[in-house]
DNA sequence: TTTTGAGTTGTTCGA
DNA sequence: GTCGAACAACTCAAA
């Protein structure tokens, strides 16, 4: 009789390196299934958007193809998760579940019930860091608390053990007699079809574990010295561009900060604040772990009385990048072409949303949500709540963008708008960032029609700059 | 318990 | 063009 197999869970850890779990499985030295489940069903989930499936049919078809190499499989199911690996294991005779942990609070709780009922019936399962650097309940204020305030939180981390050094990928993975039934990836309609839209996207990017380490090398070769001022300039390849990787766990954070850490031995001189954006995103965990309602609460209750608007029009507009302000439609139509906004246009752009069209911030998290290859619920909300002043450490209310200003200092000479707003392309640098404001015969000369080729501004910048600072009045001390 | 200093990313205005 | 102050008040974290 052969040996019963264990099973690797793979969720947002689709690597074979430095996965806590799978090497764990590998190390029992029994045949290890590897299972994906897509789960749609369990409720209170947030429902993968269309960015994300298109990133995540990439992906697993290139673990597939990874553990192929190892004359291992990836299994495919669909359905809620408790039930599915109930399904695998009566089918394999499994008698342990090893995966890494995730913090989406729905997650959190499905995951509990999953290892309270298969230690009820007797089978190993066991949970393992893998997705973040430091684990939400180990760091911990004076007092005991969460931190609210990000400096803090930098420094605590930088004070606790350092993420560990990350696994090799296990040498010899098990594998079983007997394969379990897998479903065929491309029958989940993960990829858009009618119509595809996905060019820009397959343009873009390279999901998949190389993908990942490429990016990385890349991104460190780049001018890695420049990144803290350069980072803000949206036409430059600064930026790591790594947030999708890392969301699906194609590269891990203890992978990244051990490549910092010898880059800055190297001298590397802005690769301290490239550390600090890699604990943004564990600030933001940290956050969604102690606040579970982050997601579809404002974390400061007194923005419950806030004055929003409603306004389709506007919130069409600015979803299709025509409110007229070309840096923020640049941005909405990057999002848009390649499910990316480089980080400083984000803020523009959400700014523009929230204070300028006075929209509630859940619109923006919901259609970032469905349009961001990077989309993550713990980052995604922790920061449309930064820039809303509802969250927490957030932006104070009377930090207005100004979507001009912006343009001129960070897109001087027009370079990230020509690309995407073309229809403007025409425009000299001067007219390029408030196009209503050329005159005739600039307009003319450069072959743009107001209202015809680009739309005027859907709203007058010091008049809704002044409305936005009214509403916030109105809740103050509240 | 109280106190103290500080808090990612900005804009505008007037000197 | 450059500079500093005002924009508010509050909450957080640590001493």
């Amino acid at each position: 009789m052969s040996q019963s197999p264990v099973i690797c869970w793979f969720r947002r850890d689709l690597r074979l390196a430095d996965n806590p779990a799978l090497t764990a499985a590998a190390g029992t030295g029994r045949p290890v299934i590897c299972l994906y489940v897509l789960d749609d069903e369990t409720p209170g989930e947030w429902r993968m958007g269309g960015a994300s499936r298109w990133w995540l049919h990439n992906a697993l078809e290139a673990l597939a193809t990874d553990l192929h190499k190892r004359n291992n499989r990836l299994i495919l199911r669909r359905g809620r998760a408790d039930e599915v690996l109930d399904d695998v294991i009566d089918e394999s005779g499994a008698e342990a579940v090893y995966w890494n942990r995730l913090y989406d609070p729905a997650e959190i709780e499905r995951d509990k019930r999953i290892k309270a009922a298969l230690k009820d019936r007797g089978l190993m399962a066991e949970s393992c860091r893998g997705n973040l650097g430091f684990e939400p309940w180990t760091i911990r204020t004076g007092s005991g608390d969460p931190y609210k305030v990000f400096s803090p939180f930098l420094k605590a981390c930088l004070a606790a053990d350092p993420p560990a050094a990350p696994l090799p990928a296990p040498e010899g993975i098990g594998v079983p007699g007997d394969w379990p039934a897998s479903e065929d990836l491309d029958s989940w309609g993960l990829l858009p079809t009618k119509p595809d839209w996905a060019g820009g996207l397959r343009d873009s990017w390279t999901p998949g574990e190389a993908g990942a380490a490429d990016r990385l090398e890349s991104f460190l070769a780049g001018d890695l010295d420049d990144y803290a001022k350069g980072r803000n300039y949206p036409d430059r390849d600064v930026t790591s561009r790594l947030s999708p990787h890392l969301h699906f766990g194609e590269i891990s954070v203890n992978q990244i900060w051990q490549r910092i850490d010898f880059a800055e031995k190297d001298g590397a001189k802005s690769v301290g604040k490239f550390r600090s954006e890699v604990v943004w995103r564990e600030f933001s965990h940290h956050l969604l772990f102690h606040f579970p309602d982050l997601p579809e609460n404002n974390w400061r209750r007194k923005f419950d009385d806030f004055p929003w608007r409603e306004d389709s029009d506007a919130l069409t507009a600015w979803q299709k990048g025509r409110t007229g302000y070309p840096m923020v439609d640049a941005g909405m139509r990057e999002l848009w072409h390649t499910g990316y906004m480089h980080n400083r246009v984000r803020m523009i752009a959400a700014s523009f949303l929230i204070k300028h069209l006075l929209l509630h911030w859940r619109h923006g998290e919901d259609w970032f949500w469905d349009t961001l290859v990077d989309a993550d619920l713990a980052n995604n909300s922790a920061s449309w709540q930064w820039v809303a002043g509802s969250g927490a450490d957030a932006a104070p209310y009377f930090r207005i963008f100004n979507p001009i200003k912006q343009g001129q200092d960070y897109d001087p000479k027009g370079v990230y708008i020509r690309r995407w707003v073309p229809e403007i392309a025409g425009l000299p640098d001067k007219h390029l960032h408030a196009p209503w404001e050329a005159p005739a015969e600039v307009l003319k000369v450069a072959r743009v029609e107001l209202d015809r080729d680009y739309p005027r501004p859907i709203v007058d910048h010091p008049a809704a700059r002044r409305r936005a600072l009214d509403a916030f009045e109105a809740i103050k001390g509240s």
